[in-house]
Order: structure tokens, then sequence, then C-alpha cells
DNA sequence: CATGAATGAGTATTCATTCAT
DNA sequence: TATGAATGAATACTCATTCAT
């Protein structure tokens, strides 16, 4: 089990961080338009305008390249979820998983074409979970929340009960985005995930129109 | 967007049976073992002490053995829980899902490290959820089970209802064998599952120990 | 340099002889259709209706089907000169050398596409012209025509000659049939090849409109 | 009916001009000893002492390396006979004619071995005559020369003689160098073939000896 | 640091040919 | 004889990676 492959190196100085960011930027178009079997690091260092070299000089191989896509994107949305949970708006546990999820489906709905191969090519690597710092902080967001929310929640192992929250939020939301048949109206999907989390958490509480 | 790799011919006799199905088991074991990148057809040939041309007579390219190997894996998913259904024990509708979980969850332990690889590598083939036959008679038999209990059921939209059932099944009992931290006991994690679900589709009903 | 290879057995039997002709049909058809690449034994086996293993009964490898082809095509054409010249027309070598030459283009432009190819792949196998039996008959018989009119003729080496006449002839003839620009007329064409050979053997003689 | 091939990219450089000059010369040599059949990429790679990846980053396929080798060698038989018809030597039309022949016999005499496998598979590559610059520039060529001996030629369209011309005098030659028997000398089939050339062109000029 | 020409191991796929039935 | 499933050597082409400039 190979394990997660790391930028070469920290880049600190402006032109660098550039770089990265025009590698990053340029792999995301190439894997959106031509999928992963598509996707070769001579095509992406073209696309960002740069030479082989040059991504070989941030990224050690291909793979990281994807890994650090796909650390970008979960940062991206553990920002959202943060930025939602910390707007702390009225309401109970109810209405903070409907922000979530409101914020998830919004920030996934940007480019649906990127995080659809996003979502098709991760579990191609040997990526658990864990490993990612930004999953990481994700988990330990949500954690928190149940605790807020101790009094109002069923399931007794909190930890478990993250884990499940979580799991459940990105297939729904990514099905949502990628698999949904058309027939399915946006709100009544985004409506039917939260009742899944709410009536996991709450069992009791009455149900939202 | 690739229709499914199909078979190249439809094996009648006895014969071509065997060699379908020693090819399938062989590519089963390399996947399993060195995973879809590590897997190219002069390998699965040899493992199944065949020749390459006779998986070729058989398969037309290499994605056509994954997904023949997919299909399988749903039809037998499909036939598990078929027969838990038909099982018809007692109980209402809660005890119905448990018994699917439950099953399920069993049938993935038998070749946890195949699973772990068709589920990875899943995705990344073109092959949208409803292109599968046995995927169909699935989202049929849920559907039905939903009819069913109609009387007990909250959500409205049942298409929809059963839609999210059928993908928080797959994935928390996917994500049960494979990512799931060794801290989380099977019992507990099992009896999660089927509180998401029941607390879904029954948000009022009383959560058993 | 391989020798030209020959059908495996000279079979006697209608039945046999009946399958010979229906493979070379077919190999003409594919060949015609799908260029010497696109050929392959297996499609012409389909092809004919016959199973592969019955077209190695007959031809000992896939090139003989093809020699086997050319050497009909060259008995055929030869065929058509032999019946022209047996007409014997009034008119001296040039009226002779205008019924050959229009009996050649006449034929050739039954099946240009076959002709194509056959022209096109025949190069490709190392059989010097002076293998093949009807070569041998078309040589003989243009030679008598040379002889017949030995008194006309410049060329000293009649041998010579003879070979000269059968390259110019072969090369136009196909060239006008293949190559030919369309804004030569059928007539225009035909009428200078006969000028290039006529020419070649009685230089003074007078050129007919 | 497939475009000729172009080599993948215009070499400017030195360096870049050097491989695909090495990488042409090897395909020469491997052809004229292997034949088509027997050359493939990677044996040309290595005889070039070359990577294979370095034949395919200027040459698109395998085709285009036969390809690219006929331009130069249609190129080269145009520089022989431009060369010769500016030496503009005494005599009338049946001087260059003879000029030409010889020039061009004596061209091909250099490397026999290739200019047999060039000729044999060039009908294999779906390049009708006309799209070769270098084929072009023959054409113009010899069409001014036609102009320039108006007054002594006999065929009234001009294009069509040059047709004509080009297509008998490539024959022939080649037939010489590749299939001609033994027993004809070299002197008399350069004579004769001068003899058909002019034979065509002026009907009733004296032959010369 | 950036470049991009060069590398060459790796792989999917084809197809002539055989031979057990 | 006819069949056609099975064989497996052969080959075009790709692409991650390196390194001299």
């Amino acid at each position: 089990m190979k394990s997660l492959p790391q930028p070469r190196k920290m880049p600190r100085q402006a032109r660098s961080q550039h770089m990265v960011e025009t590698i990053l930027e340029a792999t995301a178009r190439v894997l959106a338009e031509r999928g992963y079997a598509g996707t070769n690091t001579n095509v992406v260092a073209e696309r960002a305008g740069v030479s082989v070299g040059s991504v070989y000089q941030y990224f050690p191989n291909k793979d990281s390249l994807i890994t650090a896509l796909h650390e970008r994107h979960a940062s991206q949305m553990y920002a959202v979820v943060d930025k939602v949970l910390d707007g702390a708006g009225a309401g109970g546990l109810r209405a903070r998983l409907a922000d979530m999820v409101r914020a998830l489906l919004e920030a996934h709905r940007v480019e649906p074409e990127l995080h659809k191969v996003l979502e098709k090519e991760f579990p191609f690597f040997d990526a658990p979970h864990d490993e990612s710092p930004a999953d990481h902080s994700f988990f330990r967001r949500v954690r928190e929340l149940l605790e807020t929310h101790a009094g109002e929640i069923a399931p007794r192992d909190r930890d478990l009960a993250t884990w499940i929250v979580l799991r459940t939020l990105e297939t729904l939301v990514h099905a949502a985005v990628i698999d949904a048949p058309a027939r399915f109206s946006t709100e009544d999907i985004e409506q039917n995930i939260v009742d899944v989390l709410a009536g996991y958490l709450m069992p009791g509480a009455p149900r939202a129109a």
C-alpha cells in the first residue's frame, strides 16, 4: 500500500507558488476534459504553458498531481463547510445539516465536470480518507458539531456517527451532482439528503417540509 | 460516453462457458492482488492458464474484463438481497433493512480484497449505475419493498427514496468493508447503517437497541 | 528470395474446385474492399462462408491466396489477349497492338477496384514476372506476334523488345485505370498507349488518327 | 483514402535534422535488407542507434517512415534529372531523353536493393503520384522539355504526353534495375528505353545506333 | 531553475496457423 | 475433409521520467 505522494517541496517563493497553481489548474482542466486515461504529464505541462521538467520540479510523479488536486478539493470543501458552520444561523442541528448540504451542493455545482472526474478517480489512488489533513479537519469540525448538539442526537458512539455522517454526506452529494436521474428535482434531492442525516442523528425529530 | 463493453460472444457451449469463468476468476485474482494499474491482459491470460488470444476471443478489450466482473458482482449482490427478501422473516420494514445490510456485509466480507478493487475501480469506467441489468433489478426490488411498506415510510417520492437508499446502502457497506477504522466494531457499524436507512424512511419509529 | 507459394494441392474433385473458387472470390472481394492490410485469413474464410481450416486445406499460407489471385488475373489477361490475337483482324502490327490495348483496358475496367489492389500489392510479393505460367504464355504470345511482323519492326533483339513491350503495356494499362487524371479522355489514353508501342516497334510508320 | 503521412515536426535545429537523417538512413537499410514485412519501428530505432520514442518524436507512424523515404527518393531522382537537363548538352530531344535515361539508370544502380523495395512497396501506400511535391516538380520539368521541343514532337496533348513519358520512364528504369533478365545487356536496355520514348514523341525521326 | 529532446520499459491487440473433434 | 476454438509470437505506439543544456 503506497503512501500518499507528497509534493516534492513546499514552495515558499511567490514564483513557485504561482507555478504550482498553474500546473494544478492545468491538471484540473485536462482531467475534466479528457478523463484520467487521457491525462498525461506532457499534456498537463503543455496546457500549463510550462515544460515537463517544471512539473517534475514540484510534483514527484503523475499521481501526486491528482492527489494534490484532491487535497485542494478537500480543503475547499472544508472551507465551505467551515464558513457555513461559523455563520451559526438560527435553528438546531437540522438547520446546520441543511446548511452544510446546501453549501456543498452549491460548491460542487461550480465545476461539475471536474468533480466528476475527481470523484471517479479518487478511489483509484490508495489514499485512505484519513491521510488527508483536510479530511482530518473536516472530521473534527463535524465531530464538534455533534458534540455541540450532543443532547439532541441518538447515536451513542459520536466518533462512529461522525464517520457515518461524513461518508453519507460525501456520497450523496457526489451522487446528486454526477449520477442523479434528471427526473429528481434539485430541491427534492437536497431535502432528502438532509432527511437522511437528520433521520439518522435525530430519529424522533419532526421532519420539515 | 462510451457504452458498457460487452463480452464479444455469448458463450453457449460448456467449454466456452468454462473459459469465460476461468478468465474472470483470473481477472479477479490479479485485480485483487495488483490493482488496476498492475493488471494487464497478458498477466490475466497467464494467470488463467490461457493464451492472450483466448482472452480476446471472449472479451473485446481490457475494460470489458472489469466491466464483466462488476456485472457479476452486482448480480451476486442482487441475488443475496433477493434471497433475503424472499425469506420474508417476521418484523416490519426495519427488520427487512437489517436483513439486507447484514446479508450484504457478509457477502462483502468473503473476498474483501476483490471488492475493494472493484469498488475502487468501478467509477473509473463510464458505467452509469443505470446501465447494468443487475442494478436495474436491484432498484426494482428495493422499490417494491418500499411499496409494500408504503404506509410506514415518510418520503413522498418513492423513486427518489429508492435511489437514496441504494446509494447510501452501497457506500456504507463498502466503506464498512474497505475503509472503516478498526476502532469501530462490526456490529456497531451494521447497526448504524440500519439506523441511517430506517431513520430516513421511518423518522418517527423507535430505534431498536 | 522465397519462391512462389503454390496451392497446396491441385484439386481435382468438383467439390474442391468449387471451394477454391469460392475462397478466391472472397479473397478478391475482401482485398478490393479493405486493401492488403485489412485482409486476413479469418475474414476471408468468413466471407467465403467457410472455416479457416478449409482455407488452409487449399492454400498453404496467406500469401498464396494473393499469389493465386494474381495468377488468375494473369491468366484472364492472357486469355483476353489470346482471343483478340486469334481473332486476327485486318491491318498490320499497329492494328494488333491497338486490339490488345483496347481489350486489356476493357478487361481492367470490369473490376477496377480489385485490379487496383492487385496491382498495388503485386510487387509486394517476391514473385518475379517470369515465375508465372500465365506470364510465360503471355510472353510467348507477344513474341510470336513480333516474329510474325518481323519485317516491320525496328528493334533487333526480339526478346528484349517483347520484354519492353510487356512492361510498358502492363504499366500503362494499369496507370490508365488506376492513376490517370480525369482530364485525360479514355480514347486519348488508349490512342497514346498504342502510339508508344507502335512508335517503339515501328518508328517510321505513319501514326493513325 | 488517407492522405500522405507527414513528419510529425519540421525539424529546424541541426540536432533534430541529424536525427531525422539517421532514422531515415536506418529505415532504408532495414527496408533493403528485410523488406516491408520484416521492417518494424523497433528494429529501425535499434538500427539507427536511437530509441523508439525518438522515432515517434519525428514520425507519427510507421508508414510515414516509408513515405518520407519515397519523397526523398523522388527528390533525388528529380535532382538528377534536373541537373542533367540543366547541363543542356548538344543534340535535340532524343539526346535529352537519352541523358535522362542514363542518369536515372545510374542513380538507381547505386542502391539497387533499396530502390527495389521502395518501388515494390510504394504502391502499397495510398499515395497517388500527384501528392508528392517532388513528383510535381518532375512533371513540370518534363513538360517544359516537351514545350521546348514542341516543334519536333507528335503528340498533341502535351500534358498527356508528359504523363505517358513519366509513367513509362519510371517503370522501365525500375524494371531495368529490378526485373531485367540477365541476358539483356545494360546498354541494350538503355538504348531501348530511349527508343520507346523517342518513338512515341518523334515517330518519324531516325533511330540512332 | 527552466527547458524539452531523448529514453525505453511496458502493453493492448492482431492474426497466421494448428489440431482436436 | 471440414470445423473453429485456441494459440502466442509479433509489433505499433505511449508516456512517465531523466538530464544535458
